[in-house]
DNA sequence: GACATTTAGTTCCATTTGGAACAAAATGGA
DNA sequence: TCCATTTTGTTCCAAATGGAACTAAATGTC
């Protein structure tokens, strides 16, 4: 196995050695929190992109809408945590694309209240199965104790992380 | 309260219903963490960018080469579930800046040997305080059990999303 | 009532991003 | 040995992204 390899030491790492970061690294939960946004959440937002041709902020639009049934641009960016303008340049895409509609509210003439269309709600309506199909294949690995302490304990760092600053 | 506001009704939400999300959307886990890893994590890489000039697969690269002595541009890619071409420039840049080596693998000559260099751990260091730091504040709502739990449950939801396809 | 401050939304611009096509090296058959 | 396939890494290009500056409306202060 070893005949001079010195140049070269140490080996590289065999595929299933690459896992070790998940443990090595120092922000544990963090790590592994941005890493399952990546390998879980991403995939779907490529697949609606691409059967759909929503970005990741529209269709975050969208589903906030499918869940409020009222919310101005700046409520959205609040949800999402994302810039204003983004939110702005998916209002009028998705506008022009007869998903959601947009009315100037009489009271503040700054802002306008968005709403779903029948047409939003039912492109909602398909991608959540997208979704629940992908949460179901993530979650296998757990029992039924397991899925409810991992939903108590999200729902905590949930609403905590939505005060924090930044 | 309601004085013939028909026309603009159901009122707006306030801030605090916006929370309300998190309880209705379909996907609960998938949507909690990747609101999490969007208000948790993406800050810190602001940070990272901001006073360090890395851009998030430029640190990724460096976090990797930090917890694994030597890796391929390919390794990276396949842990951190990103595209090759943007390692590959994320590696030349790191270069540039001297925080990891390249060294042209004798024995497979597509592949290239890369570590980080002592600048690059130092850089590693000064920056996993900051990690640490915003995990504090995140899981400062949760019990000493509840850690334990979340700890063993992101382990095995992160060995099994390395396995799913996409 | 005039004026500074805050808030909602938009536009501009530079950077980041990732898909696709590519070259070079390695592997696997026949 | 020769040729098809796979694998690593890179370049090209079009799209998405977000910070900063801006307009317009509302609010607060004197």
């Amino acid at each position: 196995m070893s005949e001079h390899h010195l140049a070269t030491d140490p080996t590289l790492p065999e595929p299933a050695e690459l896992n070790a970061i998940f443990e090595r690294a120092e922000m544990r939960d963090l790590y592994r929190i941005s890493y399952l946004a990546n390998a879980l959440v991403l995939p779907v937002y490529d697949g609606i992109k691409h059967d759909f041709g929503l970005t990741r902020g529209e269709y975050l639009l969208i589903f906030c809408l499918a869940h409020l049934p009222v919310l101005t641009a700046q409520d959205v960016a609040r949800m999402s945590k994302r810039p204003r303008n983004t939110i702005s340049r998916a209002v009028h895409r998705m506008l022009a694309e007869g998903f959601i509609d947009r009315a100037l509210d009489p009271e503040d003439g700054r802002q306008a209240r968005l709403t779903i269309t029948d047409k939003g709600r039912a492109l909602h309506r398909t991608v959540v199965r997208r979704w629940l199909a992908r949460e179901a294949e993530a979650l296998a690995v757990l029992d039924d104790a397991e899925r409810a302490a991992l939903d108590r304990i999200l729902q905590k760092l949930v609403t905590h992380a939505a005060d924090l600053p930044e």
